[in-house]
DNA sequence: AACTATTAATAATC
DNA sequence: TGATTATTAATAGTT
């Protein structure tokens, strides 16, 4: 298609092939917008020049990571590295891994369960069975926790209240004391409570979870 | 170029797009295969059909692979970083997602559960509870359907034995005949059940879940 | 880069 | 599908 036919082998004049380059180019071009366009294709063209230089055709409403994602897919040719290969593998397996405890969760929560077979149903139930009484269990160790903890707190308080009361009453008998003659600083007073009745809290976090 | 000038627009009709696609294509893999010849151009086309069918051409003493790189380079277009942080990215999202969800089943099962508050353990027993009231509802279900299939099929074997019952009576009937010396062919006598004797089991499908 | 003579591609048809 | 053919489109060589 020219003043003459050609044959197809490389033009052997650089500047002959320069020009055959950028015309034919642009004609690939034209032609892969065109099938596009006609045929609803999706075309990815990338061209190097022997220059080097490169140019580039991708259809639109897509690119070229797109194109070569299915290109991976449907070749099975493996195109990213085996890093990549190994990500997507994880990926999947993670995604199955996902989905079989999304539906044993539903399963637990008693969602989706019309059509799991007896056996099924009483696996579930044990599970279940099983989780609340371990919940319970350690319902009832956090109360008996709490209930020791008060006991403890009670006694700590009598004891705070009856030291208190015999300090007063030595208190009472300084200022006694005092109105008799005595000159003792009062206000330095310190008390001294004995270690034996600090109680220390079995659980120091208790508090947190109640 | 064709018997009539065409307008470059997507083709209705689905059958001409599709030999207008087979055509084209072929011409854009010779034009790509010619002006590597001729210019001495490195060329990568990857086209997709509508139909999702796809075809490659790749100029001789490359791949695709090579021409990426090479793409990459020049456009300084991350393709396939751009691709692995994509992979990144999601597998991190599953991942967390995965871990939640195994935090959530292990406390369903009554595991792990040592550093919970109280109230969150108020929630798991909750949903433990709506799960297992689910899940015997379901048994029940299947246990009512099961008696309600047994009372019926004792039903039938009832009629059925009321049926055999008559029908040998008529034999002894029939072999008193005989004796008597009446000719009768007593092996090819047919019982007829009446049909509405049959009984139709509720659940045609209940044996698989049981 | 523009221009054509010519070949090549292809739309319509069979 | 596949082959044919009348046309249009692409382009080789020229200016």
């Amino acid at each position: 298609m020219g003043r003459g036919k050609i044959e197809i082998k490389r033009i052997e004049n650089q500047s002959n092939r320069q020009v055959t380059y950028s015309k034919r180019r642009n004609g690939i071009m034209k032609k892969a917008k065109e099938i596009t366009v006609l045929c609803d294709a999706h075309v990815s063209l990338v061209i190097f020049a022997s220059s080097g230089k490169m140019h580039e055709y991708c259809s639109p409403s897509t690119n070229l990571i797109d194109i070569l994602d299915r290109y991976h897919k449907q070749s099975g040719k493996r195109l990213w590295d085996a890093k990549h290969e190994n990500l997507s593998n994880e990926l999947d397996r993670i995604k199955k891994e996902n989905d079989s405890m999304q539906i044993e969760l539903r399963h637990l929560k008693g969602e989706d369960i019309t059509s799991l077979h007896y056996k099924e149903l009483m696996a579930i139930e044990e599970a279940l069975e099983n989780g609340l009484a371990g919940v319970r269990n350690k319902q009832m160790e956090i109360h008996d926790m709490k209930t020791k903890n008060d006991k403890m707190l009670e006694e700590e308080n009598k004891h705070l209240k009856y030291i208190l009361h015999q300090q007063e009453m030595a208190l009472n008998g300084n200022l006694r004391d005092l109105e008799n003659g005595y000159h003792q600083k009062v206000r330095d007073f310190q008390p001294q409570m004995p270690f034996a009745f600090r109680v220390q809290p079995i659980q120091p976090n208790l508090q947190e979870r109640m």
